[in-house]
RNA sequence: GGCCCCGUUGUGUAGUGGCCUAGCACGCCGCCCUCUCAAGGCGGUAGCGCGGGUUCGAAUCCCGUCGGGGCUACCA
């Protein structure tokens, strides 16, 4: 697949703009894997050229959430490496020479075309048919005419110059795609203000940091062209090695409906899915579904796994809906995965969140109890919050009538002559008293005292539940509602 | 308008000419298990956008068409 051999070199390189969200993630992971499948280097670049939408703790943001994923990478933000600074804002003077060397060679030139002119001439070109991208007419312009220009007082963009002829190039996972010469026109590198466009600084990156493979959003697919052509250009001024990289282009991850999930959406939001309960290995293992298959009947798999068997060449080319259905449904499979010590740690500081403070130790008992109960973690302390309060409150829909009272006093005494407070003779005594004499059904038996202790129909089992929150304060409830 | 991408059950996918009366998962429905809720087990529901070709045979190849999306910026 690869067509080299030179070690492969992904990257990842967002812009710190508002919160980080799925799409990305998706984007990062599945380049984060292509490398580490090919036992390449992972960069983790930023795009701040944007001064305007920017900030910094969108970039705190992006680091805190690749670290929660476990995305390590080799070299960029952070952690440095040879080709750095990693932050687009820090690499200014970089742009302005690659973009006079251009100049320099008569692969760019500068245009003095105004914004109502551009409109214009855009317009007309729609109406007839035409594509309507930049004509072209500033291109060769003589030193008199920039001159003159330049004496009204017109600020030039910096435009690179494409190359009259037609453009193929294999995407990893669409095959063969051809834009017409025609069809792709100048384009700005630089603002008129002196700042260097994405349309620069992505490719100039990219081709000084060595890397092979670009995978990235498909909605950049249309730009591979002028990008292409950018490489070919830096062969000439040496920018870069001379070689051009391989392209990728993910579907996009859609949300309800039909449109692309956005970053307002709050469905979208990554720090909400930890916030949510969610595990990193859950989240990814739903996130690599969406576009990608490890068996045509398995899709519950670890990083490491997905790693051994991704396949950029086999990545689905359709835009993927999200579902938290499955995507929550995945990450129970991951929370069953854990080990009850690991979950036990992981759990705390949902506890924390819930104003609980426990210990591993207090939920060492516990997590055998709701391990298998819950898709994402934020379920435990309110599944168990009854265990580690004082008192529990028992809602009014759920007050206990007389029929439930003479069950809950029929416990409390049976519950009190038991010799040793163990789930087996626990339930020996609520099954004696409630079952065997009162003549129960068990679902009306056990019904009043869950609720009696609990506060809630549903709970952990009942025995077990017992056990730990112990004799005392079992008795102590179930004596307050009867 | 122009160019490009995409099109398998509700959702995500498997499928690369016969193994497909289309597999798996989530969802949904039902049953079993059961002290509740889960988990687990079993069963059910529902799909190749449409129309032409090519072929003995097409979800798979070709053409057309329809639908969705993206780009067409001095955003990324």
């Amino acid at each position: 697949m690869t067509t080299s051999n030179k070690q492969v070199v992904a990257r990842f390189c967002p812009s710190p703009t508002g919160n980080p969200h799925v799409g990305m993630a998706r984007t990062a992971l599945f380049s984060w894997a292509f490398a580490r499948h090919h036992g390449g280097r992972f960069v983790f670049r930023i795009e701040d050229t944007d001064t305007a939408r920017d900030s910094e703790e969108s970039y705190a943001l992006l680091i805190d959430v690749m670290r929660w994923l476990g995305l390590d990478w080799d070299e960029g933000v952070e952690v440095g490496g040879p080709n750095g600074p990693y932050r687009q804002s820090e690499r200014m003077d970089i742009y302005a020479d690659v973009a006079q060397r251009l100049l320099d060679a008569g692969l760019a030139y500068k245009a003095y075309d105004t914004e109502d002119e551009l409109a214009e001439r855009r317009e007309k070109a729609r109406a007839e048919g035409r594509p309507s991208g930049y004509d072209g007419l500033h291109r060769d312009l003589t030193a008199e005419q920039q001159a003159a220009f330049e004496a009204e007082g017109r600020k030039p963009v910096i435009r690179f110059k494409m190359p009259a002829k037609d453009w193929t190039f294999t995407d990893l996972v669409r095959g063969d795609i051809t834009f017409g010469a025609e069809n792709v026109q100048d384009f700005v590198i630089v603002r008129a203000n002196g700042h260097p466009l994405y349309t620069l600084t992505n490719p100039t990156d990219d081709a000084l940091m060595g890397i092979t493979h670009v995978l990235r959003g498909e909605d950049l697919l249309s730009s591979t062209p002028r990008q292409i052509a950018l490489y070919e250009a830096f062969a000439q001024i040496g920018v870069g090695d001379g070689s051009t990289p391989e392209f990728a282009h993910l579907p996009y991850v859609m949300g309800e409906g039909n449109r692309k999930l956005s970053k307002r959406d709050p469905e979208s939001n990554l720090l909400g899915y930890r916030e949510a309960g969610f595990l990193p290995e859950g989240l990814l293992n739903y996130l690599a579904l969406l576009g990608w298959a490890i068996a045509d009947d398995r899709d519950v798999f670890t990083l490491d796994e997905m790693v051994e068997a991704f396949d950029i060449s086999r990545v689905n080319p359709n835009p993927a809906r999200f579902d938290a259905k499955k995507c929550e449904a995945i990450n129970g499979d991951h929370v069953r995965l854990l080990t009850p010590e690991d979950l036990a740690e992981r759990l705390i500081p949902y506890y924390a969140a819930d104003g609980i403070d426990v210990t591993p130790d207090d939920l060492a008992p516990v997590v055998p109890l709701i391990q298998e109960r819950m898709a994402v973690l934020t379920e435990a302390p309110a599944m168990t919050r009854f265990l580690f309060v004082d008192d529990v409150t028992i809602p009014d829909e759920l007050a206990l009538d007389d029929a439930g009272r003479d069950v809950v006093r029929a416990a409390h005494d049976a519950l009190a002559g038991v010799a040793e407070w163990t789930t087996a003779e626990i339930e020996a005594a609520l099954r004696g008293a409630l079952i065997d004499q009162l003549g129960l059904k068990p679902r009306l038996a056990f019904g009043p005292v869950r609720v009696a202790v609990t506060g809630s129909r549903i709970s952990p089992p009942l025995f077990e539940s017992l056990e730990i929150l112990g004799r005392d304060k079992t008795l102590e409830r179930l004596d307050a509602a009867r």
